[in-house]
DNA sequence: CAGCGTTATGCATGGTGACATATTACGGTC
DNA sequence: GACCGTAATATGTCACCATGCATAACGCTG
């Protein structure tokens, strides 16, 4: 809930909210989840240590990059299994431009959103 | 699905797809099952008709007029026990108007949605 | 006053999705 | 070559929600 405004229950106590996807050629492609799982492997550098930095299981996030790898015309994260710290996980240039891709439709939708339910009236 | 524009899909492989609900005291207050269930009560003047009609269980559907009705300021739905036919229930003036508002919402989304959908490239 | 279909309500069941657990594979590092 | 932490994958478990069933109250109709 902390993606959401409040300010408008000063004036109602209703309020328009709502959640938006990317939906590709199985179903959903990216959503605000996987996104956010996405920038925080880009930020620890491994699939593990991105999901149990947002209280993920590892089956549940491994299942998600694999789900928009399929989808995607480009894997967005490569993996590298054993080595140094065992391996690892990093976005793809591709992986980049799906992050922006969403964040860019979550921001419009975010501002529709906001400027309807200034004047919802019940 | 069949609330969807598929024609994007023509283009590209990814489209826009959201859903809004208004949430009131409790959280969800209206969304789009719920106002569907909301016409069905005024086309067929009973709460089980309704569900029958939508393939809902009537379990469920009295649950949902039962939140609506305790979230707005005064009840959308009203339910006669017994008589005639062994009861019924109609939409009130209340009840329409939140079909209408709800209506409104979910027609400016699907316009937002569609629009943003038109330019997506990924 | 018996019959009927609906409202109103409790309770058991079943399916789906998220989560936990467990195991194997991997390949640098020491 | 043993160790380490991660990837990859299978399997079992749990919570939740919708559904289904079962029952009682209700009040007009015949």
């Amino acid at each position: 809930m902390s993606e959401n405004d409040r300010d408008s229950r000063k004036t109602s106590p209703y309020r328009l909210h709502g959640r938006v996807w990317i939906d590709g050629p199985e179903g959903t492609f990216l959503g605000y989840g996987r996104v956010v799982l996405l920038e925080r492997i880009r930020e620890h550098g491994s699939i593990s240590a991105a999901a149990r930095s947002m209280n993920m299981s590892y089956r549940h996030a491994w299942d998600l990059v694999e789900s928009m790898n399929r989808q995607a015309p480009a894997p967005l994260v490569i993996s590298r299994t054993g080595g140094r710290g065992g391996g690892g996980a990093s976005l793809t240039e591709a992986g980049e431009r799906a992050v922006r891709l969403f964040r860019n439709a979550w921001d419009a939708y975010k501002t529709f959103e906001k400027e309807y339910s200034r004047n919802l009236r019940f």
